[in-house]
DNA sequence: GCCAAACCACTTTTT
DNA sequence: GTGGTTTGGC
């Protein structure tokens, strides 16, 4: 018999064809993963599974794009129900919204509101907000959902009055945020989860979805997996692909644990194993593994693969970051020379705020590049006014948005009289936005300017909410905004320059190009009738029970409206269909076209089941739609130009999932790389080392990975140790066997300056006594090792309320020894090669040799070597491949 | 109640 | 260099 599915592996052949029940495929980094989910999809779908029965969930609207993408393509334009953990959540809230306690129209809120309502929670618990620092506060509450703990629970488990303190801002805020039907990032999963605990919804929605993929497992949390488990309680087919080695969201409450123990979790599990790289070069992957052995508490898996070697890893020692973005910036424009796409290539950091240097080089040498993930465009104030707005006409109750803009701009209600609004709403447990009509209208305010204040917001209000019912677009509602409020003249007289105002003022613009491009898409009302608010959908029996609210067109009819030009924001794509972002408009528009006939032996069924619960249906209003959009997608999985060919900007989080030909790492210093911050956590070497590990994977043919040695980083400039990982990753893979150290030491690459001259010597060189040094000037990993050291002798401390089996961590004996010896290489062989008269080298060509005198400046500096085999000759020491040999070597 | 100046903490990573 | 919060003067 032929073997089905020739081009495919062994094992990944068996992931696709595995059939019922839970599969977990453990995909190492560049083994075909999206292939297999993909083909997976495609083949339940060939072997007769309707498409509407299956539900892939990803972390980001940027990988569920693609997969989303990639199954239209295999199956004919399938459609198949793709999106991420959080677009899912909300949906599924949407639809049983009454039950779980909220409106229909209930707001996301972001960063920026949890933080301010944190902050509120915390002071009305008579509690210093200096003590209780908002954004710590706000972490704990968040990592207390993530594992589905309510209020009462994280009290109960508080240890101390400080942890209990915590738990009772926790409940002030949630009631808050209830009250103004509001929900968080992470109750959108936690409120889910809590719904499909009920039979009634579990029924319905395990009815809807036979298969279930889930994507990148390693990075779900508690209550991530506890919605996987709960939507495949009933038919177990449920399939998690994922990468132990990739887990990198530690921070946000994700945890392995669920990877390793998924057999546990999933009796009956098959799992499959995907070692074979077919991505990366031999001497890119040789490098990924040898680092990544550092890690304890892992389980031993290298990836290999049976493609060509490759080219040596380049490492670029840089004086500064400008040089560093100089030559980062060159090498891009050799390459692009070279033939080289855009595309191809990308440049990671380890944190955002890295860009800046690059994007400056990138722009002085005309290289086109794209920041992915950038400043949140729907984050900015003047944005976030207008939505503000909008979530008030779609929400009244939402305090939040109402406190934001009940004097933006300035009418005369100051803090005074928010104040007496809050007491009143709280007194008559009512709306911010209802206080502000009651005082308007009332006389307890004295003041007739803020009456009047107060009025004209409420009018505003009202006014929005009117239009809307009556059936403007939402382009329309968003210049109503902008008019009635006068919100342009209120920028022009605020900005500071005309340069702030002209951009202000054009993110208002690119919001109004945004409702625009909504508005092509969604046909439906922007605000549901009054009645209807309260008549959402009931829990059907699972059978029959077609959704009794009313019927929207169907949204693909307006699909086919003309996508404009390539300029058209390709908005809601995600939502709304299967449209690729950024596609042009004539493919979309044939797969459009051919999608019905060629599935159409199973459309009729699709058809039905999406008008009980699909991406399709699940908004209360247009308004929502929006909002929901603005909240979880974010700018920049849109943006206009994604066509273009562009050199891409990241971090590497941002980098998870995707690959490219050329790979640049810069910043690899020692507490930006491992962050210092992310040491402060137990594990949290290992997460930098995983996040490294990421990085290299991404490179399919060259990764280039820099340091600077001196960086300004909060206003000064300071004196940078290299990153622990440039001296894990194995010499091997580097030029002629040379570390990153030895190369550093001996001559740099193009560096011109990173070379100091001999006179300069001891300035900064660090040969301290690593032993009797303050901890401070220590390299940040290594006094992470030692705390790690010490916590490994106490007691162990409690990470996660569920206790899990503890791995070994870092902290272990072997490792921390490690750690001394290349602390102690370090420190002995000094950071930069400098060479003064009298020093014996080592020339890998010429051996030993004494050296005479140095010659010339920075570039040209030349050096004068007596050798013991050759003779007296004078080298260029950018290039000459040597180094000083140490006391005992002599 | 408004506004400007001083002040401060901050920047790890994201839905 | 930032952006948000607090303070004090008008």
């Amino acid at each position: 018999m032929v073997e089905p599915y020739p081009d495919l592996t062994a094992a990944q052949r068996e992931a696709v064809l595995h059939r019922e029940g839970p599969l977990l495929v453990l995909a190492g980094a560049g083994s075909g993963k999206t292939r297999v989910i993909t083909r997976r999809v495609a083949h339940l779908i060939e072997t007769g599974v309707p498409a509407g029965h299956i539900l892939a969930i990803t972390f980001t609207n940027k990988a569920a794009g693609e997969m989303r993408e990639r199954i239209s393509e295999l199956t004919g334009g399938a459609r198949v129900w793709v999106s991420t953990f959080h677009s899912f959540c909300a949906r599924l809230l949407r639809r049983y919204a009454d039950l779980a306690g909220y409106k229909r129209d209930y707001t996301i809120l972001d960063g920026a509101d949890q933080r301010i309502a944190v902050r509120e929670a915390t002071i009305e618990s008579a509690l210093d907000p200096k003590a209780y620092p908002p954004p710590k506060t706000l972490y704990r509450i968040e990592r207390a959902k993530d594992q589905l703990l309510n209020p009462a629970q994280l009290l109960e488990q508080a240890q101390g009055a400080h942890d209990q303190a915590i738990a009772r801002i926790y409940d002030l805020y949630q009631t808050s945020l209830r009250e103004s039907s509001a929900m968080d990032f992470s109750d959108l999963v936690m409120q889910a989860v809590l719904l499909l605990k009920r039979d009634a919804v579990r029924e319905e929605i395990t009815e809807r979805f036979r298969f279930v993929l889930i994507d990148e497992y390693q990075d779900t949390n508690i209550a991530q997996f506890q919605l996987a488990r709960l939507l495949s309680l009933k038919h177990g087919n449920v399939c998690a692909t994922g990468d132990p080695d990739q887990s990198i969201y530690g921070w946000r409450g994700a945890d392995v644990t669920n990877i390793l123990d998924f057999e546990k979790a999933f009796p009956g599990a098959i799992v499959v194993k995907l070692e074979e790289n077919f991505r990366s070069t031999g001497l890119i992957l040789a490098g990924a593994n040898g680092l990544i052995r550092h890690n304890r508490g892992r389980h031993e898996k290298d990836l290999v693969t049976s493609g060509p070697e490759g080219t040596p890893l380049e490492f670029v020692p840089c004086r500064d970051e400008y040089e560093e973005a100089r030559l980062v910036a060159s090498r891009i424009m050799a390459e692009i020379r070279r033939g080289v796409s855009h595309e191809e290539i990308a440049v990671f950091y380890r944190v955002g705020a890295l860009s800046r240097a690059i994007e400056g080089a990138l722009s002085e040498k005309g290289i086109a590049y794209r920041v992915v993930g950038s400043v949140a465009f729907y984050q900015r104030r003047e944005v976030k006014d207008i939505l503000s707005y909008l979530r008030l006409t779609a929400n009244p109750s939402d305090d939040l948005a109402a406190q934001r803009v009940i004097n933006v701009p300035a009418r005369g209600v100051g803090r005074g009289t928010l104040e007496k609004a809050k007491i009143h709403a709280s007194n008559e447990r009512t709306s911010l936005f209802e206080a502000a009509r009651a005082l308007g209208n009332g006389k307890r305010i004295k003041n007739k300017r803020t009456r009047t204040g107060l009025l004209r917001f409420v009018e505003i209000v009202d006014l929005l909410r009117a239009r809307a019912r009556s059936g403007v677009t939402l382009q329309e509602l968003v210049r109503d905004v902008l008019c009635e409020t006068n919100y342009r003249a209120f920028v022009s007289e605020n900005a500071a320059h005309s340069s702030e105002e002209s951009d202000r003022l054009g993110n208002l613009e690119a919001l109004c190009d945004g409702a625009r491009d909504f508005d092509r898409r969604w046909e439906g009302p922007l605000l549901d009738d009054e009645d209807e608010l309260h008549a959402s959908a009931p829990v059907a029996p699972p059978k029959p029970a077609p959704r009794p609210a009313k019927k929207k067109q169907s949204p693909k009819k307006k699909q086919s409206a003309k996508v404009e030009g390539p300029a058209a924001f390709p908005l809601f794509a995600d939502h709304l269909d299967a449209i690729p972002a950024g596609s042009t408009a004539d493919p979309v528009e044939e797969r459009r076209e051919a999608a019905p006939a060629e599935s159409g032996r199973v459309e009729v069924a699709e058809e039905e089941e999406e008008e009980e619960f699909g991406p399709e249906t699940e908004h209360a209003s247009g308004i929502s739609a929006f909002l929901e959009h603005t909240a979880l997608v974010s700018a920049t999985d849109e943006s206009r130009d994604q066509h273009l060919p562009r050199v891409s900007l990241m971090t590497i989080h941002a980098a998870k999932g995707l690959e490219f030909e050329s790979v640049y790492v810069v910043a690899m210093e020692d507490g930006l790389f491992p962050h210092s911050r992310a040491l402060e956590d137990g594990e949290g070497l290992e997460e930098e080392r995983r996040l490294a590990y990421v990085a290299i994977t991404r490179a399919k043919r060259r990764l280039v990975l820099t340091r600077a040695r001196n960086r300004r980083h909060q206003g000064r400039s300071q004196s940078q140790e290299m990153s622990i990982f440039l001296h894990e990753i194995p010499p091997e893979a580097f030029p002629a066997g040379r570390s990153p150290l030895e190369q550093e030491r001996s001559y740099a690459v193009g560096a011109t300056r990173t070379v100091r001259p001999a006179w300069e010597e001891g300035i900064d060189g660090p040969g301290y006594d690593e032993f009797n040094q303050d901890d401070s000037s220590q390299p940040s990993w290594r006094r992470a090792a030692r705390r790690q050291e010490e916590e490994g002798r106490g007691s162990s401390r409690p990470k996660t309320a569920l206790a899990q089996p503890k791995r070994a961590t870092a902290g272990s004996r072997a490792d921390l020894e490690e750690v001394r010896r290349l602390a102690q290489a370090i420190s002995r062989q000094g950071g930069i090669a400098e060479y003064a008269s009298g020093d014996q080298i080592y020339h890998e060509h010429f051996g030993r040799g004494k050296v005479l005198a140095m010659r010339g400046r920075s570039s040209a500096l030349k050096i004068e070597i007596e050798f013991e085999d050759y003779g007296t000759k004078t080298l260029v020491l950018q290039y000459a491949r040597m180094r000083k040999l140490e006391a005992e070597e002599l």
